[in-house]
DNA sequence: CCCGTTGGTTTATTATATGAACCGATGGTT
DNA sequence: AACCATCGGTTCATATAATAAACCAACGGG
């Protein structure tokens, strides 16, 4: 692996959690070497992509980020073109909404919207990242990745909070369905007694570069209401993926327009 | 110099105006190898940091600058705890109020705020780079800044923009101004016809990282505007410290107390 | 007072980055 | 259609930069 890729990793240990690290424990949960960090460290520190506290105290997250992440959504609005669209679909089917984005191998919460109709919601965190395993978003994902990919990602070690032991057949199970249907369907997978429903979002080229999904809660799931979400969420997904300019594959079109009438 | 810190400059390329460059072209602006541009390139794709459009046509942004940039909002919550005292700035004042960072040496422009009073405003742009020659945000952070970084900024080549020819002796001047009152005062000199008022923000350590700045239409300046914007500016600034935990210098902390019988 | 841990530094060793030359593809221009 | 410049990407010998173990001084809790 390269060096730069090395020093990109030990971002990686930022989270909401683990807002700073320190020195010793940096090296300690990457991996790296004590002397590798602190050279890697100090030359994204004097790039303000991370700064430390003091002098001595722990490394976190700089301000360069800010302007990189301002820069990217103006040249390309990811973001700020899908939230009304995914405020708008937590608010028609009355439960969580959420945008996710394929980086690196990975599905990355983009940002996600709450309906206000209930007081039991699914709660979602900005920054999260899912697994690809047991989750509607990555079923919707895989479906139309190439072949060669799903199986790398499948053979992949499993991520250890899945609450119900996805083998990678159960997961091909998923991936079968959403080729048929168009939407990506999981119970009490990521979490208990959530009811989870995703389709994919697509480039200019027509590959797979994240996800749209529906959380709700298990016990006020019905028929009418499985119905409701199926066709905002199908239609939402083509909204998203118009506004974002993407090459929607054809087949999948077809599928979206008749999700209604199937759901 | 490292490996990252060149991958680092790389990016520094995407601006506004250039969103997405190719890969000829972006190892012509650096100076850096072909060989090495696609290579620290394919390295930060990887990892989402850029992103190259269809196999051959340019690389940008990518994603996970996104996410990078939310965990340090909610890590440190800058430019959120800010922006209400900078539209309230803008409000009372009338004018263009502008917030800036200091990293890696340079300011960049964390936010700004338009008064809707007049039709003629001051514009600014996100992601903007300020020179800190001719500036009074520039030499509101450097009236703070240890001697000795400030001989070595105002050593460095001037930029290219500078309207009024900004020599070292000014801008020491200027200095010195800021060091006395508290604030710093530049006429036409980022801008033709734009007064600039600045005062500087800093971290918990005491050292300057960044500033905050009215820039007025100088047509429109008036003895009681100035004395206007010199007391809401002053009164903003060490808002914005105490959201931001600073540690004001004493000193400083004095001077803006009085800074509007001296205004 | 001791012992573990912290952030940071030094060193020889080695792996990695580098850049000139090269490639096939693309797209205007003559 | 032949040409030429330029594109993104690749190759490989060379040299530079990254690495890791040992070592510091400073700090802090028991």
């Amino acid at each position: 692996m390269g060096t730069v890729g090395k020093a990109l990793d030990l971002l990686e240990v930022f989270t909401r959690q683990r807002p700073q690290v320190g020195l010793s424990e940096l090296a300690r949960l990457t991996g790296v070497n004590k002397a590798t960090c602190f050279r890697l460290m100090a030359e994204m520190e004097q790039r303000g992509l991370v700064e430390q506290l003091g002098h001595s105290r722990g490394y976190r997250l700089g301000p360069a980020v800010l302007r990189l992440a301002y820069l990217r959504e103006s040249a390309v609005p990811t973001r700020d073109a899908a939230m009304p669209v995914l405020q708008a679909l937590a608010r028609a089917t009355g439960e969580t909404a959420h945008l996710s984005h394929l980086v690196g191998g990975a599905l990355h919460t983009l940002g996600f919207a709450y309906s206000a109709q209930h007081g039991v919601r699914v709660m979602m965190d900005d920054a999260d990242i899912l697994p690809f395993h047991a989750t509607a978003s990555g079923a919707a994902v895989l479906a139309f990745m190439p072949p060669a990919d799903v199986t790398r990602i499948l053979s992949a070690p499993l991520p250890p909070r899945t609450s119900v032991a996805a083998t990678a057949d159960m997961v091909r199970a998923k991936i079968a369905h959403t080729q048929t249907h168009g939407w990506a369907e999981a119970h009490s997978t990521f979490e208990e007694d959530v009811q989870g429903f995703a389709v994919p979002l697509f480039n200019a080229q027509s590959q797979p570069i994240g996800a749209l999904a529906v959380a709700a809660a298990m016990p006020r799931i019905t028929p009418a209401l499985r119905a409701t979400i199926i066709t905002e969420l199908t239609r939402a997904g083509a909204e998203i993926n118009t506004l974002w300019g993407a090459q929607t594959p054809p087949a999948l079109e077809t599928l979206w327009r008749t999700a209604p009438q199937r759901a």
